[in-house]
DNA sequence: GTCCGTGCAAAGGATTTGCATAATC
DNA sequence: GATTATGCAAATCCTTTGCACGGAC
């Protein structure tokens, strides 16, 4: 079923590009940089180097599979898209990343640029705090 | 009188620091890129090492005098802070970057913050899209 | 004169690219 | 077997840092 997904996006089915398909998969955190993918490749013992995950996660980022977000600190994150839009709130502490959407918001964005003339080709909302977890300490 | 808000920044009052403080001020363009302040003291004839114009504005930073922003690209942008909060809508093509402020979105940030346990440190909202000059051609 | 600031060059981290080899179709 | 992908190392981009010198107070 993964080659499925990745023979749609018209890409070769190779192990580095299933592999990394299944990491974004089934990581408990969904939010992962190229690094962490590397880390969990390397512990899984394979043998794929670092290049070749950020070429693939570019790849998967074309082909619509991946959705690659720019962090404070100059850290790319990558996460599988599932099709519905979101922002992030980011626990600047423990970098622990939370998924929220709010209709209004979307809507007065939409307004926003519509005012200014401007067609919206993408658009990102990070808001950072500490989380709840974090406070407690 | 550039002089007395590095003074009061509890900053030796330095060539490079006035110098970049004045670029920061009479700029056009209020967003400016480290290496954007480098190329117009080079034009003015200063010779003022990038290296420096990081530290100052690094400085700046901390002092609260600018605030910086990151944007796509892994690119950082710094501006004077006026004081204000604002958001940013960001030219894709030409790099051209307005400010807004909404109300309605900066009441639903908290309120989504609040409600997931956050506490907020600070926020950035970018719209990416194509200005209305960018759109013509 | 002391201490902080600066210039330069070198280091650093994240990401990309060139090239020969190895894998897919 | 032709074409595309991979691995490795080197290259790149933006930013930071170490160190000796020069300037501010």
């Amino acid at each position: 079923m993964k080659d499925t997904h990745l023979k749609q996006a018209g890409l070769k089915v190779t192990l580095p590009r299933m592999k990394i398909l299944q990491i974004l998969e089934n990581a408990k955190e969904h939010h992962l940089s190229a690094e962490d993918v590397y880390h969990i490749l390397s512990k899984s013992g394979e043998d794929i180097g670092l290049a070749t995950v950020y070429r693939v996660l570019t790849q998967f980022e074309e082909a619509g599979l991946v959705i690659r977000h720019n962090f404070e600190g100059g850290h790319s994150i990558f996460e599988l898209d599932h099709g519905h839009h979101h922002d992030h709130l980011v626990c600047v502490k423990c970098g622990h990343v939370e998924e929220f959407v709010d209709r209004v918001i979307e809507e007065r964005q939409e307004h926003v640029a519509r005012n200014a003339g401007y067609t919206i080709t993408d658009h990102s909302l990070n808001i950072y705090g500490i989380c709840g977890d974090c406070q407690k300490e």
